[in-house]
RNA sequence: GGUGGCGUACCCAAGUGGCCUAAGGGGACGGUUUGCAAAACCGUUAUUCGCCGGUUCAAAUCCGGCCGCCACCUCCA
């Protein structure tokens, strides 16, 4: 299979660094607010590449981080509050509670959105240990100096700096918005550890009572739980400067060896044709969507179908167009599992190609909107079979193609939703109608069923209800 | 100022040198079916890929210029 890789800029075949099992790392969100539907994006893109991996056989190894410890911006450098002490600020919580609360949050989106589970989640504060250690090789290699009780990673040392960026310490000497800080040697290195005793998180460290700088915690967590070289690290497009790039700078240097193999970033989704963001008052949560009416299966239909590689812009309409699109593959694995139990019949489609081009699709630096494209040809042709009367064991092959495909998207999985009882009485009524031949009858129940935003269908094997 | 990317129908989106007079989804319209519907199936909806040049037997795909949009350089998925 084929991935794009920032580091090279090039679509590279990918083969993992051990056959058959891949070490992944995903960079996972700050905990001090909500995730909204774009950081989802991201992570959506991470789970559909695990499961493509394991589509595949391979064996896959996921990390993912929980930054738990807020790191300083631009608004709060002066007091030297971060974001998640601002947050507990506001809310009169420990940071602490902050980081569990919404880390909970998280847990409980990724629960409905039928996420995987890693085989870890590194939460930055239960590793510092790990970055101390990590800080204490990059200063013994000369790589990193101490200064006032903080460490920076000296950049002038590291002759890859700006290798995944595109940066160079002169251009980014010349757009530098960065303040002049007198203690570094050079305005783009960057802290390790930082002492402060007015921070809210602190640990003892040899420097000085205080707390890691942002970049160092995934390269100690990634490496402690993939080594010290390892295949895939996944993040936003953000992340690629100067998060990456700086997590690249201090695990090699500290390791003489590749860091990682493969870097994957999601390109960030705008919503309305804007970046999300507080200030623009666009941002949209999981929550918001599930309260609107949209099921998780048409969230995740929404979050995977456009290309990670590709910049998209959501709105409300995408949504909503999510709803017919699932139910033509909904409806066809419905169909074909009615028909799987009937005796042998008709004929299946040629299921040899169809599996060749999902995979062609998704291997190639996994072109989801492809392959959901191959899936709904695959529905129409199964359809168009079913209609010619097949069943049986052609139906259970083809179910079980289906099946295996939806393997990736997790978007069939969840079962009919029973429909409310009033529904189920109306139901009643519209086939005693109909079968008296009371079309006006039949009609009431079907339009106080639908003002109760369900529809029906009536089919051979009886009456069917679908959610409007 | 520097760095990276994008521009395909009403909307979303695949395709990156010839199977393209451009997948697929949504929407719209017509047909089959249905008591009427719904669902399903069949068909129609871009001779054209931001604009202008160039390379080539051949370009949406390569090159140059222009226009527009976005991201990063500061916390951000």
């Amino acid at each position: 299979m084929k991935l794009y890789n920032s580091l090279s800029r090039t679509l590279e075949d990918f083969a993992p660094l051990e056959p058959g099992h891949v070490r992944m790392y995903n960079c996972g969100p700050t905990v001090y607010n909500d995730q909204h539907i774009g950081n989802y994006r991201t992570f959506a893109f991470a789970d559909t590449l695990r499961r493509w991996l394991e589509y595949k056989g391979l064996r896959v190894t996921q990390v993912i981080n929980i930054t738990d410890v807020g790191h300083l911006t631009q608004e709060h450098l002066d007091s030297g509050e971060d974001k998640v002490m601002v947050k507990a600020r506001e809310l009169g919580w420990t940071a602490e509670q902050v980081a569990g609360h919404f880390m909970e949050r998280y847990f409980q989106d990724r629960r409905i959105l039928f996420f995987q589970e890693p085989a870890h989640w590194t939460r930055a504060t239960r590793y510092v240990p790990e970055m101390i250690a990590l800080v204490k090789r990059l200063l013994e290699k000369g790589a990193a100096y101490a200064v006032g009780g903080n460490v920076y990673f000296d950049v002038a040392r590291f002759p890859g700096y700006g290798k995944l960026s595109g940066n160079s310490l002169e251009t980014l000497k010349a757009g530098a918005r960065i303040e002049i800080n007198p203690e570094k040697r050079n305005p783009a290195d960057f802290a390790l550890w930082k002492t402060d005793a007015k921070h809210l998180m602190q640990w003892d460290a040899p420097w000085g009572r205080g707390f890691p700088g942002w970049h160092i915690e995934c390269s100690a967590m990634s490496m402690k739980h993939l080594g010290e070289t390892f295949d895939l690290h996944t993040g936003g497009e953000d992340n690629i400067f100067p998060h990456h790039e700086c997590e690249i700078a201090q695990s090699e240097a500290a390791t003489g060896k590749p860091f990682v193999k493969v870097w994957l970033h999601a390109r960030h989704l705008l919503w309305d044709g804007e970046k999300i963001s507080k200030s623009k008052g666009n941002v949209v949560l999981v929550q918001q969507l599930l309260d609107k009416g949209y099921s998780p299966a048409e969230i995740r239909y929404v979050l995977v179908s456009t290309r990670y590689r590709q910049q998209v812009n959501f709105s409300w309409d995408l949504f909503d167009g999510a709803r017919p699109a699932l139910r033509k593959l909904a409806g066809f694995k419905a169909r074909l599992a009615e028909a799987a139990a009937k005796t042998d019949g008709g004929k299946a489609p040629d299921l040899e190609a169809v599996r060749a081009e999902f995979e062609a699709r998704m291997d190639d630096d996994l072109d989801v909107a492809g392959a959901l494209g191959v899936m709904h040809g695959f529905a129409g042709q199964g359809n168009a079979a079913l209609e010619g009367g097949l069943a049986g064991k052609g139906a259970r092959e083809t179910l079980a193609l289906l099946d295996r495909f939806d393997g990736v998207f997790a978007l069939l999985g969840g079962g009919e939703e029973r429909p409310p009882d009033e529904v189920l009485r109306l139901g009643g009524e519209r086939v005693a109608a109909r079968k008296a031949k009371d079309w006006k009858a039949a009609d009431a129940a079907r339009e106080g069923i639908q003002a109760l935003g369900w529809a029906v269908e009536d089919t051979k094997d009886g009456i069917k209800y679908r959610r409007l």
